[in-house]
DNA sequence: CGCGGGTGTTGAAGCGCATCAACGCGGTGC
DNA sequence: GCACCGCGTTGATGCGCTTCAACACCCGCG
């Protein structure tokens, strides 16, 4: 910065305030030291930046799997927002693996960043907590963490169970089954109480069968999918809501193997919108988690929390509506049609 | 720092060095200061680190689009390795973008990483050119720039064209349709090369005709394949090589709402092993673009460049081996089965 | 002509750390 | 008893920037 002073034949806290405040600097001047910035091709040191600034324009983002579509859309909703207000969204992946997500975190303290978003798999209270201790602002995405220490965007999973159930009790089904792993997982546990609260509406005139999975994968699809081939056969079942796309794209698979017509036979749709089953050949019913509009909230719950006085800052939880997406897994299809977004 | 120091009753430089270069320090010494640091609960400020040091743990990774499953792949190569090596990858994705793509850029390069990883969708060989001048050491990952003053690590796009031919004329195949963009995109145009080496080494015994469409998108796909249905039942064709696996799911979705059965009447297969067409009710042949092997690799060209002295740096362009991944859209199926990985 | 106020500009202080010459101290060899 | 050595430790220096009190200068007013 000062080969630029000099070349520019002005003080160092000139170009500084040329950078920072142009406002301030003779518009002579001002032109003069851009000329200079620009023909040394100089680059201002973020780091030496923030450390007398004492403060950052960039957040991080540490998200536990970037292979889910789920989290590449919190992914881009925080960054686009950020690109508007002219800040910078790090993005860290933690791979599935918890200690990798503590040392993610952990790099970002150290990095000073202004504030951090964490989209977490497993609870992770007690990692924000501690980040919290040291003074940085911190979001929890699409996770409850049920403590009460920080601001959390979620997605209301219980009104996806309840909204994928109503699709299917609307549109005629009524002998449904719900597929999902076990209850341990928070979004399994309340998607499935949604669908429940969907069913006991109708008061009787609508079953509801619930299987268990081993866990969220295909292969758990395909072992369920046996049995479920012999209900609909019997007549026992004609409405299947996977609590996961990707399951609920293993299910198809077998119905199409077995000579079982999908949605003809039986309806099927998922729970999450993942855009790994987007490429089947029945577009999947599904419900929409808003990643975008999470990834977007949650900065804009973070930036508020840096701007504001620690002390007066009330933690708050948004909870973002989820949205029904209809494609030809639940309702007639004339003609298949390739996957959209 | 100056409080753990305080506390641990020594001088701000044993701090330092117990954090540095702890084989310097007593025994006695360094645990009463490391008690310190856990007891404060200090965290390094990697911001002043850097400035003092004059040197980066970290490495950034500028992705052109984080929802494309080799990018995701690429970047866990190279976090996996680099976790490894005890350093730290930022990730930034560019979304698309190509003025994103350079303010990513640029804004690494004002963090003075030690290096950047870029793997760019078109080419980005200006601004590399201008981070290389600032002395940042780059490597470009999947897209060959043609300047030779970085190092790359490529995929062989001709031997996936040949790979692809290959393995449908093995199978028995003769009569070859070639299906995508235009050739401006560098990978079509050598994966078409390699799929004519293929053919040309029948020595007419297998038919090829090539297949333009508008872009890479399913879209593109269903309106080529209305074609390709006509010429499955004419018998003129026998076996697709879609050159993206997108493509090739849209085009086995509109064979399979028109009666041409996959791989029965026509094997159809992909050419970049995108997850996002894992979903299918048919899994997909393909061939994988070894995104783990290129993130992997490009890191370990990046330190060498970082460790090398700059002036005798020669650069390098490692050329990847693509390898076949069969599944049943090219080969007769018992009974389908979930997509693997 | 002198003075107050506004506009631009200056340069020193300090952000939190790594580094390294210098130093203290106990031990060894003569 | 002295010189010498090496291990631990110290604290001043500087990394590249922001900030701010202080200053230079010009204008208009009394």
């Amino acid at each position: 910065m000062s080969d630029v002073a000099r070349a520019a034949g002005v003080a160092l806290g000139t170009v500084s305030n040329v950078l920072n405040h142009p406002d301030k600097v003779a518009p002579a001047t001002l032109e003069r030291v851009q000329g200079a910035i620009a023909q040394l091709g100089f680059v201002r040191n973020t780091n030496a930046q923030q450390l007398a600034a004492g403060r950052s324009r960039s957040i991080g983002l540490v998200v536990i799997d970037i292979s889910n579509s789920l989290f590449v859309d919190i992914a881009r909703g925080a960054q686009r927002f950020a690109s508007e207000l002219g800040m910078n969204v790090l993005m860290a992946n933690s791979d599935n693996r918890v200690d990798q997500q503590r040392a993610d975190l952990d790099f970002f303290d150290g990095a000073r960043v202004g504030g951090i978003l964490l989209a977490p798999m497993e609870d992770a209270g007690e990692d924000v907590a501690r980040i919290r201790t040291h003074g940085r602002p911190t979001v929890v995405l699409n996770f409850d963490t049920g403590r009460n220490d920080c601001c959390q965007v979620l997605v209301d999973n219980e009104e996806v169970g309840y909204l994928a159930a109503r699709h299917l009790i609307d549109s005629g089904r009524t002998r449904l089954a719900f597929v999902g792993g076990r209850d341990y997982l928070q979004p399994v546990a309340l998607r499935r109480r949604g669908v429940r609260r969907a069913v006991a509406e109708e008061g009787g005139r609508v079953s509801l069968q619930e299987v268990p999975t081993e866990n969220l994968d295909p292969p758990g699809g395909l072992r369920a999918a046996e049995g479920l081939v012999k209900d609909v056969r019997r007549g026992s079942l004609d409405g299947v809501i996977a609590v996961t796309d990707l399951l609920a794209m293993a299910i198809i698979q077998v119905f199409g193997a077995e000579g079982v017509e999908v949605p003809g036979d039986v309806a099927v749709m998922g729970c999450d919108h993942n855009s790994a089953a987007w490429g089947g050949m029945i577009p999947l019913t599904s419900v929409q988690m808003q990643g975008l509009d999470m990834g977007r909230e949650g900065l804009r719950l973070l930036l508020a929390e840096i701007d504001e006085d620690p002390a007066e800052h009330r933690h708050v939880t948004t909870m973002l509506r989820p949205e029904l997406v209809v494609r030809e897994s639940t309702v007639g299809r004339e003609r298949p049609m390739p996957p959209r977004d």
